[in-house]
DNA sequence: GGCGGGTCGTGACATCTGTCATGCCGGAGC
DNA sequence: GCTCCGGCATGACAGATGTCACGACCCGCC
C-alpha cells in the first residue's frame, strides 16, 4: 500500500457515433491505451445521457452528424445533466459554426475525423485533465466566418428549403404565407452573399449555420 | 517440415480513406486478427494504384468519398492494374447507384460503415477467399432502384446545377446554351419525378447517380 | 416615450425556371 | 435505305422566384 506511484484508475469514456463501423473501431483504438477504459458506446445522441449516467463517464466522445438528437445538442444536455463528464466532439466536417456551437453547447474538445488517430488518446487525457483541445486552424477559420448572420426564422425557413421544395412547399411546413416565405429567403440569400437560393444552402451549411 | 497446419501468410491490406482517424482505427482493429495485416494505408484514391502493386496486397478497402480519384475509380483501375488484388469497398452511404458502380467496377465487396465492427474481419476473408461480400437488403434496393435513367450529359449539367449556380452559370461551365441547358434539367426532373431543379439534385444524390 | 429589430403579411415588378414544340446533326441498329 | 435516340439548339409561354416597398405587431432597451 501506499505504493509511491500508485495505478490511477482509467479514464471511463463513451463513444456516441451512427456508424458501428467506426465507432467499433474508435473503441477498439482506445482501449488498447493503458488509462482508457470504453466502458459504453451509444449509436444516436438520444441515448448518450442515459448511458454517461449509467456507467459513470469520465469523457464523452460524440459525434455531430447522428440521426434523431445531434451530438451538439447531446453535448448540452449531457453537461446539464451530468456536470462531472467531459465532452469532446469527435466530427467529418470541420465547420465553424460547428465549433463554435460546441462550446457554446459546453464542450472541453473539437477533433476532426482527419486528424491522425494517435493524437485521438492524447486529446482525451487533455480533455480529462480539463484543458481544452481545440485545432487552431479551425479556431481561426470560425472567427474569421463569425457567427450565423441568420435569425431564427430565417435559418428555419432555408433548412426546410433545403430539403428542395418550392416555396409553396417550404410555407405549408413552416406554417407561414408564401410572400414571408420569399421575403426570408431573400433576406438569407442577402446575408449569405449568395446568388441563389440553392446557394445559400451550399454557404450555410458549409459553414454549419443550418 | 510439411507440418498438418501450416501457418499461412496472413492477408495483406491496404486501407483508403480519407479520414485519418478512422482509417487508423481501421487498422487496428484489422491488425488485431491473426491472419490478417495492414501492409498501407493511403488517404486519396490516386495512391491507390501504386501502393497496391508496391506492398503486394491482397485485399484493399475502399472508402468512396475521397477526394480526386473516388474509391469506385479506384477500384477499376486497381483491378485493371492488378487483377490478383481484390476490392472491398467500404463506405458511409449505402446508395443503390454506388453498389452498382462498384460491382461493375470489379468490387468484390460492398459493407455499409454502420454495420458492425466485428463482420469487418470476416468481409474481408469472404472477400480474399473469392467470395462476394452485399448486404441483401442493399442489393434488393439497388435492384429495385434500378440504374441511372439520366444520360451523360444531363447527368454532368445536374452535377453542376447542384453547386447552386444559375442556369447561365451552368451553361458558362459546360460550355453548353442556356436553353440546352434548362432542356436537360428538365429532362433531369422528369426522369427523377422530382418537382425542382434542387430535387432532382436530391434525389440523384441519394441514389448515388451523380 | 421613442427607437431598433425581429416577425409576419401584402402587393407589384423584373427576372429566372421549367416546359414544350420544333429543328438539325450524327451514329447505331433494323 | 430508314428509323430511333442522344446531343445541341432556338423560340415561346406560364409559372415560380427574388427583390423591393410598405405596413402591422410585439418586445427589449436607452
Amino acid at each position: 500500500m501506499g505504493s509511491v506511484s500508485p495505478v490511477t484508475a482509467p479514464i471511463r469514456l463513451l463513444l456516441a457515433d451512427d456508424q458501428a463501423l467506426v465507432r467499433g473501431a474508435l473503441a477498439t483504438l482506445l482501449g488498447l491505451e493503458a488509462d482508457l477504459e470504453v466502458v459504453a458506446q451509444v449509436g444516436s445522441g438520444d441515448e448518450v445521457v442515459a448511458s454517461a449516467r449509467e456507467h459513470a463517464v469520465d469523457v464523452a466522445l460524440l459525434d455531430v452528424e447522428m440521426p434523431g438528437t445531434d451530438g451538439i445538442q447531446a453535448a448540452a444536455a449531457l453537461r446539464a445533466a451530468v456536470p462531472a463528464c467531459r465532452v469532446l466532439i469527435v466530427t467529418t466536417f470541420g465547420r465553424p459554426g460547428y465549433l463554435r456551437r460546441a462550446l457554446d453547447a459546453g464542450a472541453s474538445g473539437f477533433v476532426v475525423k482527419d486528424t491522425p488517430a494517435d493524437r485521438l488518446a492524447d486529446a482525451v487525457r487533455r480533455v480529462h485533465a480539463g484543458l481544452r483541445v481545440v485545432d487552431p486552424e479551425l479556431a481561426v477559420e470560425s472567427l474569421a466566418v463569425g457567427t450565423s448572420p441568420l435569425t431564427d426564422r430565417e435559418r428555419s425557413v432555408l433548412l426546410e428549403a433545403s430539403r428542395g421544395g418550392t416555396v409553396a412547399d417550404v410555407a405549408r411546413a413552416t406554417h407561414l404565407s408564401e410572400g414571408t416565405v420569399r421575403n426570408y429567403l431573400s433576406a438569407a440569400i442577402g446575408k449569405t452573399s449568395a446568388r441563389t437560393r440553392a446557394e445559400a444552402v451550399r454557404i450555410a451549411q458549409d459553414n454549419g449555420w443550418l
